[in-house]
DNA sequence: CCGCCGCCCTGCTTGC
DNA sequence: TGCAAGCAGGGCGGCG
């Protein structure tokens, strides 16, 4: 499922793909994907655009184009976007296409249809409620130790609230906390100061590389060109449950719930 | 503000 | 072997 490196990967891809070209028109075929500005519709609107940009915001692309409105997607578990010729093999779940001039066309493919492309209105806060960039200078130790202050919630649960840190999800939050050996139930406040300085350590370390590894696909997982990620060889702890941990060799690692999440982790190294 | 629950959806896994 | 139930999960709205 994309998360942050997996989205960083598609927005790069985007951007040397379709950067400067104009978007004739727009192919809606599952109407609720497709979220238009009000009182308008999608394919309508989104024609003539052209595009100035594209950026990341935790999980979601975000197209920049000329009118300064914004083609907002979120790809939650299984949404791909992928660029192709006119006329090339599609996946079987596509459920909108915006046609590029030439031959190109920009895809949005979904299994479980719970992705959205919302176009907004420029200077809309379509993302006032969403948290820190974890790779921003503003995500420090200090910042990460305020959002823990007082909080009785699992540090795991914390880690995916989007309102607090933007762009982590289930994948990178086992890894961040396998790496800083710190048990996902534990209650956010009981975190040291150390805790809390390696908690912060690790998660910029393991989303720079995910992020370098093209991301990780463990499952329906493509970049904007349709390739594979790398990060799923480099795994500690997700989707290993039953194994041995790979730092301490001894631990196995077990699969809890937690916020109704799968979570993995090693029961001997992390405490 | 906080925490928790259910819903959305389809393909794969599980169990009889 | 075949079928149905269960499970997976990010974001969001609703509730207390």
């Amino acid at each position: 499922m994309p998360e942050l490196p997996e989205v960083e990967t598609i927005v790069r891809g985007l951007r040397s793909r379709i950067v400067g070209t104009t978007i004739e028109g727009a192919t809606v075929r599952l109407a609720r994907m497709a979220i238009p500005p009000a009182h308008a519709s999608f394919d309508r609107a989104i024609g003539g655009e052209l595009v100035t940009g594209v950026t990341r915001r935790g999980k979601y692309v975000v197209v920049r184009l000329g009118s300064g409105r914004s083609v907002v997607t979120s790809l939650r578990m299984t949404g791909r976007l992928v660029v192709a010729r006119r006329g090339a093999p599609e996946h079987p779940a596509t459920h909108l296409v915006l046609h590029l001039a030439g031959d190109a066309e920009l895809r949005f493919s979904d299994v479980r249809t719970f992705g959205r492309m919302r176009l907004v209105e420029p200077d809309y806060a379509w993302d006032a409620l969403l948290g820190v960039e974890p790779l921003s200078a503003d995500f420090t130790p200090q910042a990460l130790a305020g959002m823990l202050a007082e909080r009785t919630t699992p540090i795991k649960v914390l880690l995916l609230d989007q309102r607090r840190i933007a762009g982590i999800g289930n994948i990178y939050a086992c890894e961040a906390l396998w790496e800083a050996r710190i048990r996902p139930s534990r209650p956010a406040r009981a975190l040291t100061k150390p805790a809390v300085t390696r908690l912060h350590g690790a998660i910029v370390d393991v989303l720079q590389r995910a992020i370098a590894s093209r991301g990780t696909s463990v499952d329906d997982y493509v970049d904007a060109e349709g390739r594979r990620g790398s990060f799923q060889n480099a795994l500690a702890v997700y989707g290993r449950a039953g194994q041995p941990c790979r730092r301490c060799v001894k631990g196995r690692i077990v699969r809890i719930l937690l916020g109704q999440r799968g979570t993995w982790w090693c029961r001997r190294c992390q405490r």
